[in-house]
DNA sequence: ACTATATAACACCAATCGGTTTCATGTCAA
DNA sequence: TTGACATGAAACCGATTGGTGTTATATAGT
């Protein structure tokens, strides 16, 4: 509703919307379509997927009766930027050694 | 509390738990040191770090009177994997094109 | 021994979350 | 046109979240 309400870490830390996406990257689908995969209601999926909507992660489209709503990878970007500034701590053990002796120096 | 009552996606998605790790990835601190930086109570960050020791990202150990926090970065990789198979869809047009066209085609 | 400090452990609170049910609206099809 | 279907919108609910303050306990330093 306000805008930027839930940012893309927000929207990937339910469990159930993951869930979604994950189905909406095989083909695009309908809201009750995709509610028929899960055990909550309709109502539920249209909520998860407004806050999906909400951080650009899918995008809804009203065709007929149906919104039929399709995935928008691009914001997971955000996820691997930040990502990629931890993965220096795991990546090769010399960071992690590096990152030791500096912590006992201090 | 509960055994994984947190997972690793839930422990990011919030700004001050990422901020948090951003604050032990440069070294150890303790838990006033931590919450010194912050504009909530000591108390609130003590939470946070409770939450991402949960999810396994930051681990404690007691010396003295001072609880002294660390950066464990391994649990980062189940994000890493999630993530993975989604860039497949924007890491280069012909994923994206063959994408689209799968969506159409049903 | 005292005192100040660091943390843990509670109890508490307002706001939010994920879910529900109900009702209204709009669209397709017989 | 009538009915079935898909969605949207609203009200509501219980549990959880993120925050507070208070109190208790243990430790460090003088």
């Amino acid at each position: 509703m306000a805008a930027l309400k839930y940012d893309v870490f927000q929207a990937i830390s339910d469990p159930t919307r993951r869930e979604i996406l994950r189905l909406l990257s095989t083909k695009k689908r309908a809201i009750s379509e995709i509610a028929s995969q899960f055990p909550v209601s309709r109502t539920a999926i249209a909520k998860h997927l407004h806050v999906l909507s909400e951080a650009s992660l899918v995008s809804g489209e009203k065709i007929g009766r149906e919104k039929i709503y399709q995935l928008q990878p691009e914001p997971l970007t955000e996820i691997k930027q930040w990502l990629a500034y931890y993965e220096q701590f795991w990546t090769n053990k010399l960071s992690i050694l590096k990152h030791v002796v500096e912590n006992d120096d201090e």
